[in-house]
DNA sequence: AACCCTGCCAACCGCTGCTAT
DNA sequence: AATAGCAGCGGTTGGCAGGGT
């Protein structure tokens, strides 16, 4: 009964066949063709109906369910066409019965989520909600049968870190900010900020196999991508200070190390050049308050450093951002493998940055943009680390032949604040992806975040793993920007709720995984007062705090 | 062999939210 | 602001298969 694209043999279907087919009385509530009303089919579907749904999705993408019947001549309704799609015919589905931890998500998710089936639907990648609302239902009335409780002990025994964690975080994506305070004080583990694209249009859908499996380098080459931003947790007395009355988190971090390959492994990508912040950039919010444009913390221009004096380079930037238009992650191949570069960026460890310095022909770090002085990210970085390092102040400044601002000249100022935990370079992650002055950009510019799913990939010290989506991004249908990701994404208050920014090392750690032990040990306090997400109005995106200082980690 | 029960699966239905007009 | 169209979500139903009696 099913026909996907794996058969290899997509069915060329006459109308007439297909209306020769059996058809049902009723319809989705009919639908005019221009002739008059056809009543639709309902019920199951036919392997020729599946191949001219596929043939139609090759075609046009998915999307538009409504015009299906018109273009391809199926007599199904968008709704049945949509779903029948994401059911059975989309690519890189899952079939068979749930493995054991499949199931055992499924019941941990639900006993934090209830029945949102389609969001756990997307942290189980391959799996659709239809899937696990049956199992679910069938589940329920076999226990309820058996006289056994809905979740088993074992559910209630997981660790309080996992269990507020993954509410926290559920909690957060659906809006309720109000325990975001838990997270910094219970976790230990690592937490990661991830972005799964919204499909190519017309290529084949991100469906990937789970999230804390894939290596990017093996991600397919359109169509998924994984943005990572990850975070390493303050260990300081700002830490203690602020979440003292929570339990304490030793050795919690915020990196990115399950994912992704080895550093050393970049060396392979030698078809791309290699920034530390590539990705996908949005100009500057220009509302502050607006949740609508919080995906632009996460989605910086690749390269690009916002930096404090208003200025931004830009290393390399997407065909895109040309036009002051997010490359939508649904553009072209060669965006998408903008992406694995990205995320392949932050595999790397400290050391490996190290090891970077010392051999950078290891990684080709070059510039397709049109001016050969353009710099990528991590370049600037060992730049601004080599020189720090050696004590000098200086200013690196760089022309750009920024097409986004048009030639600008730039200033990587090293500006150290002894009082702030946070370090300030052009290097900072936050920064870069936060144009700090307005004035830079065309506010009525059109600016489009990635649309996509965004989650938290939360690896606890035991090294269970979860996916938490914390919300998505735009529409498949519209092309643009939508974001609704929850506030705690914004860099403002992931840097002044203390979750993650204690010093340099750990900005260090955010862009290139986990650090040694003996680094962490040195993070220095974050500072009060900006300690919780009450520091969202006192941060705004104009005035964010300083990230890292590459030359603290000499 | 017939019947029943159960699990599984597929599909439909109604509703909601978003977007465009 | 109101409305319509659309996509998506969750609840529900119905059919089928397999196993047990």
């Amino acid at each position: 009964m099913s026909c996907s694209e794996n058969d290899g043999n997509i069915l060329m279907v006459s109308k007439e066949q297909l209306e020769s087919s059996s058809t049902d009385e009723g319809s989705c509530s009919g639908s005019s063709t221009g002739g008059g009303t056809v009543n639709l089919k309902k019920g199951p579907w036919t392997t020729a109906e599946d191949a001219l749904l596929i043939s139609y999705v090759q075609k046009h993408g998915e999307g538009n369910w409504n015009a299906v019947q018109r273009h391809s001549g199926l007599l199904r309704c968008g709704k049945s066409c949509r779903l029948r799609w994401a059911n059975h015919l989309r690519p890189h589905l899952k079939k068979g019965a749930f493995t054991t931890e499949e199931e055992q998500f499924i019941i941990q998710m639900h006993s934090k989520m209830g029945n949102r089936w389609a969001r756990m639907a997307a942290l189980l990648p391959g799996r659709t909600d239809n899937e696990i609302k049956n199992y679910w239902n069938t589940r329920v009335k076999r226990r309820s049968r058996a006289g056994l409780p809905l979740y088993p002990t074992k559910v209630n025994l997981q660790t309080s870190d996992e269990n507020q964690l993954i509410q926290s975080a559920t909690e957060l994506s659906s809006g309720n900010q109000q325990n975001i305070g838990i997270l910094p004080g219970t976790i230990n583990g690592t937490l990661e900020l991830r972005f799964l694209p919204h499909k190519a249009n017309p290529g084949p859908p991100p469906y990937p196999p789970h999230f804390s499996d894939i290596p990017v380098t093996a991600m397919p080459s359109h169509g998924l991508g994984y943005y990572t931003r990850s975070f390493l947790n303050p260990q300081g007395d700002h830490a203690k200070q602020t979440w003292e009355s929570e339990t304490s988190f030793p050795g919690c971090h915020f990196g990115l190390n399950s994912m992704v390959p080895a550093f050393e492994d970049l060396s392979s990508l030698n078809s791309e050049p290699v920034y530390l912040n590539s990705g996908i950039g949005y100009p500057h919010d220009p509302d502050p308050e607006s949740k609508k444009n919080l995906a632009s913390f996460i989605c910086p221009i690749p390269g690009n450093h916002a930096l404090s004096n208003g200025n931004f380079s830009s290393s390399r930037l997407l065909p895109g951002a040309v036009k002051m238009e997010l490359p939508s992650l649904q553009s072209t191949e060669a965006d998408y493998n903008d992406w694995n570069t990205s995320a392949s960026l932050f595999t790397s460890s400290y050391d490996a940055v190290d090891s970077y310095i010392q051999s950078p022909e290891n990684v080709s770090v070059q510039s397709d943009c049109a001016s050969p002085k353009n710099k990528g990210l991590l370049e600037d970085l060992v730049q601004e680390s080599k020189a720090i390092s050696i004590g000098k102040k200086q200013s690196l400044e760089k022309s750009f032949d920024d097409t986004m601002t048009g030639s600008s000249t730039v200033k990587l100022e090293e500006i150290r604040d002894p009082t702030s935990p946070f370090c300030q370079s052009a290097v900072s992650l936050f920064n870069e992806c936060n144009p700090i002055n307005r004035s830079t950009y065309n506010e009525s510019s059109t600016f489009k975040a990635p649309m996509g799913e965004y989650f938290l990939h939360l690896t606890f010290s035991s090294g269970t793993q979860r996916d938490v989506n914390v919300g998505s991004a735009g529409s498949a249908k519209q092309d643009k920007c939508a974001p609704n990701l929850p506030d705690f994404l914004r860099p403002d208050v992931l840097l002044g709720s203390g979750w993650f920014i204690g010093n340099s090392r750990s900005a260090i750690d955010s862009i290139s995984g986990p650090l040694d032990e003996n680094l962490r040990e040195d993070l220095v306090p974050g500072p009060a007062g900006i300690s919780s997400m009450a520091s969202l109005e006192s941060y705004p995106w104009t005035n964010m705090p300083r990230v890292c200082q590459m030359s603290e980690l000499q």
